[in-house]
DNA sequence: TTGTATGCGTTATCAC
DNA sequence: GTGATAACGCATACAA
């Protein structure tokens, strides 16, 4: 490997030179000026970032943490990172967590071994919380998405789950149904039982009965849900809409419906909670009603937030809560 | 930020014993390194990785450089790679390309800084020459995905799409299928190239007529191939089978499909190619039938040969062809 | 076992 | 305009 030593020999200058031409200051003849630069060119140099950043103490990079790169749930939180970390100059980093603590921790830990200015992690609380606090200790700048750590006042992006799911089943029962279910999300994370919370109390302020089958214990993806909702209707239940704590969820359960060769709205009106189908957004049956994450602001804020801290390390940490967006598509009557 | 130096100055003993506990090495008395190990813990300290990269000339970090993060297409390759880059002891780094040039080169220069041992890059040739050539003259260690660089001899991976074309072809010629139609990718791609030529030789080597609208230009998304569906359907055409040069197209044709009240595969048989829906593999309706990429496989491959590379820094470059694997499910009779 | 000195590749300070 | 020199935080050969 090249370095500025060996550009400033084959150019008969100084290093300092050679530094000041690679940064674009002034300070150096034009001809002396011209000379570097193409020794620079012919030798493909490329200068150490690894130096320059140990010398600066500064990165101008942004790790990110998230659950798992493979789940297209993530699509518009990757963007909205992505774009406005570009747009404030910084470059982003995603390592893929696999879903698994000891994953996550290794690249919590490789980050915050100076490579990176902050970080931001993505995660519910009760899993992640031993995360948090590694984070915490080792890093001085970062947020959470979605999680919470309430030992430290830190930077924190929240959504509003349980409006976001009170509205959803408020408009169902508006809309006449009679006989609704929810489908829960795994209940290891805080964000279902915020959803769970907001059906429950819109059942109740509504004087809508909750009964034994009314909550029906799913996750976040397809299977369980679709095995639950084949068992409900071999039982013989028909429920007249169903309120899923995730759209995966809400897919997987659509597939036990249509087996059952019932339709959707008119036998079982559906509304989902995530807007989780960036790609075929348009391309699945059905389109499907739900509650929208605004992910991508989500993630756009989270960088702004962060690099708030990285540039003034005294600021104070900030939490900013989202409201979801219910989308109206085909999925209800 | 806490050095090496602040922890030996509060143990009262030299750089040098702190690094040798830091790297859990001999040499340094128990008491010594119980009380070391001790400051450290207390003190939060996390070693910085920036400095040891750079003394150690490594960083054991592989950066990769995809199109697209947002794309589920990737999901198996990121796997792979992920998976056998942990195996392999290095931190595998990933960026978002966001599919445009300019972002893919400027994190291909932000890698090659010194920040990473090696890299892995995907793209097709046509468009991303600019990229790999960068690539080439900047880094030493690196392995093309789908992409060729003829000028110069590097590790690469390859899929035989010429093959699989063909092999689905001849599948849908040996059902009894007449009228067969393909639907090609982005024509800006060296693949959707190679996908048609295997088409049209299985065409011919079964004396099947290739006329005017038996190649429909599409892309690698939804939208234009449920837009040519579309038409041709509106214009009286009855293709009996399709096949498409990606799973995504496909998806957006079957929806014009339904859309004009007609039934896969009864009225229209239908061969993707990638396998290409990850978690809704058994939930998207219908089931496709498709071509798939070993993408998992071709992750973990070009895992191995980078960190072959960088290694054994003579080593030869490589180029492994993968095949592609038929995968039967509901679309064809 | 312990510590000193040197170097990794860069930037920044300060003479000239 | 130019070039020594000293950091940045760490690892290591070598001397004690």
């Amino acid at each position: 490997m090249l370095t500025i030593s060996d550009i400033a020999q084959k150019a008969q200058v100084s290093r300092t030179l050679v530094s000041r031409v690679l940064n674009n200051k002034s300070g150096v003849s034009p001809e002396n000026r011209a000379k570097i630069l193409a020794i620079i060119e012919e030798n493909h140099y490329v200068p150490s970032g690894l130096a320059r950043s140990l010398v600066m103490q500064k990165t101008q990079t942004i790790g990110v943490v998230m659950d798992d790169l493979c789940n297209s749930y993530f699509f518009d939180l990757i963007s909205g990172i992505q774009d406005a970390g570009e747009k404030l100059g910084y470059n982003i980093l995603f390592c893929n967590g696999h879903s698994t603590m000891e994953t996550k921790m290794k690249y919590v830990d490789y980050f915050s071994q100076g490579r990176t200015d902050g970080m931001i992690a993505y995660g519910s609380d009760l899993e992640n919380e031993p995360l948090f606090l590694n984070m915490a200790s080792k890093t001085s700048c970062f947020v959470l998405i979605e999680g919470q750590l309430s030992s430290k006042n830190i930077n924190n992006i929240q959504l509003d789950n349980y409006t976001g799911a009170y509205k959803a089943t408020t408009h169902l029962i508006k809309l006449g149904y009679h006989n609704i279910l929810h489908f829960t999300g795994d209940m290891n994370y805080n964000v279902s039982l915020e959803r769970l919370n907001g059906f429950v109390q819109a059942m109740h302020d509504n004087n809508m009965p909750i009964q034994a089958n009314t909550i029906v214990y799913a996750d976040y993806f397809e299977k369980i849900a679709y095995q639950q909702m084949n068992q409900l209707l071999n039982d013989g239940h028909r429920p007249d809409a169903c309120f899923f704590g995730a759209d995966k969820a809400a897919f997987g359960a659509i597939r036990a419906i249509y087996e059952h060769h019932l339709r959707i709205p008119e036998d079982i009106a559906i509304i989902g909670f995530d807007d989780d189908v960036p790609d075929s957004r348009d391309m699945i049956f059905p389109n499907l009603t739900t509650m929208q994450q605004p992910l991508y602001d989500m993630g756009k804020t989270s960088v702004e937030l962060l690099v708030n801290s990285i540039e003034n390390p005294n600021a104070e940490p900030q939490t900013k809560i989202f409201e979801p967006k219910f989308i109206i598509r085909d999925t209800c009557r």
